[in-house]
DNA sequence: GGTGACTTTGACAACCATTTTCATTTGCGC
DNA sequence: GCGCAAATGAAAATGGTTGTCAAAGTCACC
């Protein structure tokens, strides 16, 4: 039965990056699935809380999911113009951020941190002519 | 006439954490102020533009803002009990998201990161007892 | 002092991702 | 076959944020 949450976790494996809720249950209207925005969003989210898939928050506000290699505990390295993701691991980040917290008083310490960027791909595509789809 | 704007700036300065535009619309009204809610947003991303607050995203996706001593750059030590918020600076963090970045062959890094804890008196006040609200 | 152009404001509606509700369906044990 | 409990999904509710638009305020200029 829980084979919607299955069904929910191979688009997400598939995916590159990270995909979001709509668009992930978009892509399964789309290949005939016949499942529940609800459903997606449950799915999603017991996904996340047993650790199988990784999420963020877009600048949008709109929450985004992505079925990571490791369960362990690591960043994202998001290319933001194409969404392809690098999964990076930063001990001494985790270090750091421990020590500022207890240098601070503070306990239970947690973080979030995702770096941004361009990729190469996508930095050659952008600017080969020198009018650089200025917004 | 940016009065509001400023009436809006005011409001966050006196806070000592983040808070959110709803927030700070209620406040206003509280205190008697006669300012929409449409307003506040404006004046808050008008502000948030200009360098003028930090913003960020909480969990549920609410945006939240702050008057920040320094318009450097840096992070948030936030109690996630009380709010109260620490300004940090993470020279090396900096540099370790710029060499990770190049290492994959990204350009123009950036990174977002926010340190989540509980500080001294919240924890203090937290654990009296010997049931740890494990949720 | 008056007038008109332009900007700011704010009430209200529109948006939209996410959550909740709730009736129906499905799986399973008995 | 029956009934219960969990899963499902359609639709409505929620709630923060944004857009619309008319009214009010400012200011320059006559």
């Amino acid at each position: 039965m829980s084979n919607r949450r299955d069904a929910v976790h191979a688009v997400l494996r598939q995916s590159e990056g990270f995909r979001s809720a709509q668009d992930v249950y978009a892509e399964m209207r789309a290949e005939g699935a016949k499942i529940g925005l609800t459903t997606v969003y449950r799915a999603l989210q017991a996904l996340a809380d047993t650790g199988h898939v990784d999420v963020l928050r877009t600048d949008d506000g709109e929450s985004v999911y992505r079925a990571c290699a490791s369960g362990d505990h690591h960043h994202h390295l998001v290319c933001r113009t194409c969404g392809r993701t690098v999964e990076v691991a930063g001990p001494a980040v985790e270090r750091w951020a421990e020590a500022i917290g207890s240098e601070h008083g503070f306990t239970e310490i947690t973080h979030t941190l995702e770096i941004f960027g361009t990729c190469a791909a996508c930095s050659t595509a952008a600017k080969p002519a020198r009018t650089p789809s200025r917004a």
